[in-house]
DNA sequence: CGTTAGGTTGACTTGATTCAACAACAGTGG
DNA sequence: CCACTGTTGTTGAATCAAGTCAACCTAACG
């Protein structure tokens, strides 16, 4: 395919896939095949809504973007940071409703691929509706990572694995330098995400940094060492599933030594 | 089919998924032709284990179970709770490398599904495939739903919000009556799930009683008033998608209206 | 009938919040 | 070019929700 050839729109999404499942060349073909309508939007502002039904799902092309709740007393709850090549919310395509709100959290580009486009794709080739089941799942694991991380974890140690999380995700996404990197949140969104006050987020950083743990410039962060940082943070990147090849198919060849 | 006639062990399962998507007989069929071992589980017993590779994924018949990731320094952050019909680590099956520990709340019937059959089953189903991934993201919902509860409720309203989700859910299930509930968890184990102490979880209880938002009878959980108990929850069930009706194909009858 | 797991309560401590003030900085417009 | 304005970051002091520690109670069970 010519298409795979030239840097593409889509291909950290493609590139993203293809480590989650065997796509054969149709596969690819017809995921460089999707319509999708391009869309520039400025930071902080609402891609979806809870309770909304949104006509097509959001892939991020550029940028950064962010899930979260509101409880009914008006606190926030940030649930995930999603960077380029994720789909934020195949939710809004495949349930009725989507539960939670999505929103930039710097300026994106993002591609609206129409539902109907979306649900053929996925009716008609069954290894990407799998490739994108397994993203489904490692979500879900992250997910379940961020619950230790607000419900078991002190701010300290809450803070540190977030930094630790954030570096593993954007390195693997080629996207931050060993040294360090841009973080790409405030401080009062860093508490939403951690489910404590931007005063204390402050208080914490400080401290981290006073400690050595961190080096900041503006919202740039150096980490003198990762290994200081992810004992502190008790972090282990199992969890983010990066190592995800493709499952091999039933009575492949790696099969036996995988049920043994 | 016959075995669509009689009570079956997997129709818990079969029933759920006939929700998530529109089945026809033959995939009915596949579910009930499935191969499993069925196997006696006492309560607090490890079903699976972090970092563990398990030779099947695991179905509950009957009892509960729970997920559980335990910290560097011990702590435990309880992730979910399911219920017969659930397959609680298809993650194992599917992901290289189980990220949490599965426990037994209670006593269980579980049955293990060996992998290849079930490999077999998603990749000559699609329909299935596509039902248990809705599944996978309807328990995305919940996770997301827990990481506002612990990290945005105090520990007065994230008790409510457990409680209204496992009265909704056990009803769902027919599993509890509209007066109330058999709790299924201890005190301590209650405490994991909502990231406090078991301490705290005693006092936040007894406050409950006494101002008439629940009555207790040793684990029995009788609610005066749902109303009540829902306000002081914020409790939505949106989240829960207990209406996850199957979608219609591409091209089907409401698909005009669901792409408009 | 002792043993153990689960539940209950009080006294004290602490991690995090709240409130309030102020500093740094970017963007905007006169 | 500088004053004005809003957002983000910073700090101290007081307060509070939840944690810790420790004692004791109750019911189930071999």
């Amino acid at each position: 395919m010519a298409s795979a050839k030239v840097a593409h729109i889509l291909d950290r999404m493609v590139r993203k896939f293809e480590m989650r499942a065997n796509l054969d060349e149709t596969d690819r073909a017809a995921l460089y095949r999707l319509p999708f309508e391009i869309r520039d939007v400025p930071a902080n502002r609402y891609i979806a809504r809870e309770g909304d039904r949104p006509p097509g799902a959001t892939l991020i092309i550029s940028g950064l973007a962010y899930r979260h709740k509101v409880t009914i007393d008006g606190a926030r709850q940030i649930l995930s940071v999603h960077i380029p090549g994720d789909f934020v919310d195949l939710e809004g395509s495949l349930l009725r409703i989507a539960d939670h709100n999505v929103q930039s959290l710097t300026q994106c580009e993002i591609a609206i691929v129409p539902r109907a486009a979306l649900v053929r794709l996925i009716e008609q080739h069954a290894k990407l509706a799998h490739a994108m089941w397994v993203d489904t799942l490692i979500d879900g694991s992250i997910f379940r990572e961020w619950i230790v991380n607000v419900g078991r974890r002190d701010a300290r140690a809450g803070m540190c694995h977030l930094l630790c999380e954030f570096a593993r995700r954007l390195k693997a996404a080629g996207m931050a330098e060993d040294g360090g990197y841009e973080l790409p949140m405030t401080q009062e969104q860093l508490a939403d995400a951690l489910g404590i006050t931007p005063v204390h987020v402050n208080r914490v950083l400080r401290d981290l940094d006073r400690e050595g743990l961190i080096v900041r410039n503006k919202r740039f962060v150096r980490v003198p060492s990762w290994e200081a940082l992810r004992k502190v943070a008790g972090f282990n990147e199992n969890y983010l599933h990066l190592d995800q090849a493709a499952l091999p198919a039933a009575g492949g060849p790696n099969y036996q030594q995988m049920s043994a």
